[in-house]
DNA sequence: GTGATAACCTGGGTGC
DNA sequence: TGCACCCAGGTTATCA
C-alpha cells in the first residue's frame, strides 16, 4: 500500500524522467480517476504542458506543470505510476504520452486512485490545508507539536497516526512500525502522551519512514516503483504482519494482531507500553460535591 | 467537535 | 472445479 516512503520513492524516480519533458497527450480510461472533475477537463488541462517539477505532499504526488497548474495524483491502495515501455499491463486507468515517445501509465486494480488538477497558489494551498497536517520528514514534526496535536484526544494512538490532517503520509504499515519503535501500545489514548512519549514517537515515525525509503518502499500486495520493480521493506518489518512471532526485542513477547479503527494492527504486548488517560485536573477544593443526603 | 463505522472497489484466499 | 463469501486498506461521508 503506497504510503509516504513508497510515494517518495516514485517521486525520486519520476523527477529526472519528467522534468523538462512535455506531456503531449493524456488519455483517461476510467472516469472515476478524475472525480469530481470530468476526464476531458483533466486531459485538456494537462495535455501539451511541460513538467517543471515533481513534488510530494503527504501521500500525494505533485506534477507541477507550466502555466501554474499542478497535477495531484493519489495512488490510494493499489495505484502505480510506471514509466517506460510498459507493454501488456493490466488495469491501466490513464496514459500520459511524453514528447520523447515514452509513456507514463497509471495502473490501479481497485480503482480508488485519484488525479486532479489544481491551480498553484491559493487553490493548492487550500486543498492541502484542509486535508494534510505536518510533514514528518521535513523537520516540522517535533515532540512539542505532536503533543499539542494529540492534546485531549481520546482516540487510540494507532487511529491518531492514520489521521492525515494531523501528521501526513503515515499509513497502516508505518503506524505499526513507528509505535513498536516508540514502545507505545496502539490502543493508548493519544492525549495520554507526555513529552517523553512524544519524543519516542517522533523518533519512531521518522525511523520507520526512513527505513521504508532506504528499502524502496514495501511491496506487500501490488505496489511497484516507477520502474516496475518491487520494494524490499516488507522483508525488514519489525512488527507489521509478524503475528505469532517472537518480538525482535527478545523480551518474551509474542506479536499480536488486533483490529483498531477497522485496520489490522500488530504490536508486542510486553514492550509496548499502554498509557492510561490522565485524569482531568480539578479546580477548587472539591470538583464533585457530595450528594446532599438531606435531599 | 470528536470518534466510530460504512462505503467505495477488486483480486486472492478459504470453505463447501 | 466452481461458486459464494470474506478480507485487505486510504479516504470520505455519515451517524451518534
Amino acid at each position: 500500500m503506497p504510503e509516504l516512503p513508497e510515494v517518495e520513492t516514485v517521486r525520486r524516480q519520476l523527477e529526472p524522467e519528467l522534468v523538462g519533458r512535455r506531456i503531449e497527450r493524456v488519455t483517461v480510461l476510467d472516469e472515476r480517476l478524475t472525480r469530481p472533475e470530468a476526464p476531458r477537463s483533466v486531459e485538456k488541462a494537462v495535455s501539451g504542458r511541460k513538467v517543471e517539477a515533481v513534488g510530494r505532499r503527504g501521500k500525494y504526488l505533485l506534477i507541477e506543470l507550466e502555466g501554474e497548474r499542478t497535477l495531484a495524483i493519489h495512488l490510494r491502495m493499489t495505484g502505480n505510476l510506471l514509466i517506460g515501455e510498459n507493454g501488456g499491463l493490466k488495469h491501466v486507468r490513464a496514459r500520459f504520452a511524453l514528447d520523447d515517445g515514452r509513456q507514463m501509465l497509471f495502473t490501479d486494480i481497485r480503482r480508488f486512485g485519484q488525479a486532479i488538477v489544481l491551480d498553484r497558489g491559493d487553490q493548492l494551498e487550500d486543498y492541502f490545508a484542509a486535508r494534510l497536517g505536518l510533514e514528518p520528514l521535513s523537520g516540522e514534526l517535533t515532540p512539542e507539536r505532536l503533543l499539542e496535536l494529540a492534546k485531549d484526544r481520546k482516540a487510540p494512538l494507532k487511529s491518531f497516526l492514520l489521521t492525515q490532517d494531523r501528521v501526513a503520509g503515515i499509513g497502516n504499515i508505518y503506524a505499526d512500525e513507528a509505535l513498536w519503535r516508540a514502545r507505545l501500545h496502539p490502543l493508548s489514548p493519544a492525549g495520554s502522551m507526555k513529552l517523553e512519549h512524544a519524543e519516542r514517537l517522533v523518533e519512531g515515525i521518522v525511523g520507520a519512514l526512513e527505513a521504508g525509503l532506504d528499502h524502496g518502499g514495501a511491496s506487500i500486495d501490488d505496489y511497484l516503483d516507477a520502474r516496475g520493480e518491487r520494494g524490499s521493506m516488507q522483508d525488514e518489518f519489525l512488527v507489521h504482519t509478524r503475528e505469532g512471532e517472537a518480538c525482535l526485542r527478545d523480551d518474551g513477547g509474542e506479536i499480536q494482531r488486533i483490529v483498531v479503527g477497522g485496520r489490522s494492527t500488530y504490536f508486542c504486548p510486553v514492550c509496548q507500553e499502554r498509557l492510561r488517560r490522565r485524569p482531568r485536573r480539578r479546580t477548587g477544593a472539591r470538583a464533585r460535591p457530595k450528594r446532599d443526603r438531606a435531599g
